[in-house]
DNA sequence: CGAAAGTACCATACGGCGTATGGTGGTGTC
DNA sequence: GACACCACCATACGCCGTATGGTACTTTCG
């Protein structure tokens, strides 16, 4: 992981992994079915460090730490993102995913709204941390290097992309604009959807 | 795009694309400058049969048909969702987005606004989309094949992670299920809650 | 006309990849 | 003292992307 993390994804080999262990590739063999068998390893570490709700949690309060959680971990290890669509599954994965189920449980979402809720949110997050790593931003989320670049391209999109443009200059390259604003609206605006579809859920089980 | 649609993208090799056009390898090099420059193309491609809104369109009609052709071409080209991800986009990709923020200004959402609403929406159709192709499904999107392998999991399942077996029978196995039905009910949510952001935002400009 | 330039393709080769096959030496057990 | 098991390894095969340096054929132009 540390290695996948420096280099990309793409740089990891057999070969490279056990040079940086001290052994050779074909030793790796003897510990891994394949490369595949690597990678499935990586992801279910990768799920054991997101945030998971303990019991008695408040759900808002809950999958508000989870999703923050989940967007910083893949923005450490951007590897994951287009893995984390990989069957086969671990078990930090399955007991991360049966904690969440617990909590919304709990909380008076019923099997089918819950099943909605985990639908919604886990592709919001998942489909924002791809979107926010190919963009080439630093850390800080701050715009930053990439204005100049973007600065360039700039006259030539003026006269095709009309709207394009305006929205480069009178929103995405003022200063303080960063992505990380957007998860924030995004998160509570689900958060809150999904409030108001407990609530009439409830309602529609009481009577 | 036909090679990768058939065999998965990580099998389509310069020999094999160079085969399938009876040519060489070598001479896919006069047309192009590299691998990468093949797939920034393609996923060009994919961007162009996306949905387009048109001048005029009501906005909400207008992302709910954008989000369902997305989806449904990123079904048909499952390689496309890792790869969406990808700097240096083509004129289709920015022409799709110029449209959209055409559609969404011209319906009253201010810059910022805009940039909210295709932030939230972006991300929650290319992570629905990442999970759907994660899925074992059958097109349909029935669970159908499935359900045994599932099953032969369940007992395993049933000590360790109680909630993940109680939502596995109550809900994901039962007759019906299909992972569409939960796109609808996400999408809907996150229009809804733009409706309203986008009342209170026109309210706080006529202020 | 003839030469130069450009177009589309190709043969060969290099270094890297995942991994199949078949070892090797060290340790623990009965 | 025989045997099994554990952790590691040498070699080799068939893929991959692509650097280098061609070859025919067509078009352009003095």
């Amino acid at each position: 992981m540390a290695l996948a993390d420096a280099d990309g994804i793409e740089s990891l080999s057999m070969r490279k992994l056990a040079a940086a262990l001290d052994i050779t590739a074909m030793s790796l063999y003897y510990h891994l079915k394949d490369k595949e068998d690597l990678l499935d390893g990586m992801l279910d570490i990768v799920h054991s460090e997101f945030a998971t709700p303990s019991a008695g949690d408040e759900w808002r309060a809950a999958m508000r730490k989870r999703a923050g959680s989940t967007r910083s971990v893949l923005a450490q290890h951007p590897w994951a993102i287009s893995m984390k669509a990989r069957t086969s599954p671990g078990p930090a994965t399955l007991g991360h995913l049966d904690s969440v189920i617990g909590c919304l449980t709990a909380a008076g979402f019923s099997m089918a709204m819950t099943g909605h809720a985990m639908s919604i949110l886990d592709s919001y997050v998942l489909g924002f941390a791809q979107q926010e790593a190919s963009l080439p931003l630093d850390p800080s989320g701050d715009i930053g290097d990439a204005t100049e670049a973007i600065m360039a391209q700039q006259e030539a999109m003026a006269d095709s992309f009309k709207n394009l443009a305006a929205m480069a200059v009178s929103l995405i390259l003022q200063p303080g604009y960063a992505l990380g604003n957007e998860f924030d609206f995004g998160l509570e605006l689900i958060l809150d959807g999904l409030e108001v579809a407990l609530l009439s859920d409830s309602v529609s089980l009481s009577q």
